[in-house]
DNA sequence: ACCCAGGGCGTTG
DNA sequence: CAACGCCATGGG
């Protein structure tokens, strides 16, 4: 594997978004929905987490206090579309409670805290990983945090910038050591990650319409270089 | 009838 | 730390 080069990362990005498009995440309303949307979205396909978001605003539960509050049966059932619902269910309600606790309910008033210390309080609750934090720091909170996940080491150790084995920590580095820190730029080079992930770079190692590929261990883009 | 999705936790070695 | 099993839906 060569040393990344500097401005690979960059380069990189600028040939999803001349391909894709601005991505305009996170589709969510409101901070909090992108928040319980976070924890709904853990290791499923996103239409299943978008219809246990859909279902809850449906019995009008997205609400922290309504949430905080509620029976973990009752929300868990609203959210059956998203799997693990009954695990899911309780960390939905431990959040809430948190949420208005200690944040009054007030995104403004999370987002007003320094983002390592908000990052480790949220780490601390059960069910809130690294990818499930660092998505509620960067898309709610707006924190400059690179989101890093799955499909992240599939497809950077395929252009051999990140071996196959790479942990959470060291793949965060790789982007954060060779990025400008702009929550703008953290925000869509993700979710152009995802976007890549789930549709046309899903099975073939390198399918033709990859707008990123790697020829004689060089790294090309088909557009937008520079 | 398979496969796997925008993970995380608890338990082992 | 890594490797496992567990959780337990829905679309391709």
């Amino acid at each position: 594997m060569a040393a990344p080069l500097a401005g690979d990362l960059s380069l990189i990005y600028n040939a999803l978004l001349a391909a894709f498009g601005h991505q305009h995440w996170w589709p969510a309303e409101t901070p909090f929905e992108t928040m319980i949307g976070a924890i709904l979205a853990q290791n499923v396909a996103w239409t299943n987490a978008a219809q246990a978001v859909r279902n809850l605003d449906a019995a009008g539960m997205l609400d922290p206090h309504l949430l905080a509050g509620a029976d973990a049966g009752e929300i868990a059932r609203l959210i059956v579309p998203s799997r693990f619902y009954n695990q899911k269910a309780e960390r939905i309600r431990e959040f809430a409670r948190v949420y208005v606790a200690e944040f009054q309910a007030d995104p403004a008033a999370m987002a007003a805290v320094e983002a390592e210390t908000l990052r480790k309080r949220l780490l601390a609750l059960r069910g809130l990983g690294k990818e499930t934090v660092d998505s509620i720091l960067l898309y709610a909170c707006g924190k400059p945090v690179f989101v890093v996940d799955a499909y992240t080491r599939r497809i950077f150790s395929r252009y051999g910038l990140l071996p196959e084995g790479a942990s959470y920590d060291h793949m965060q580095r790789l982007f954060a050591d060779n990025l400008e820190e702009d929550v703008a730029l953290f925000n869509d080079y993700h979710a152009q990650i995802v976007f890549l992930g789930n549709t046309i770079c899903r099975k073939s190692p390198l399918c033709d319409r990859c707008p990123v590929r790697v020829i004689g261990g060089t790294l090309r883009c088909a557009r937008g270089q520079a």
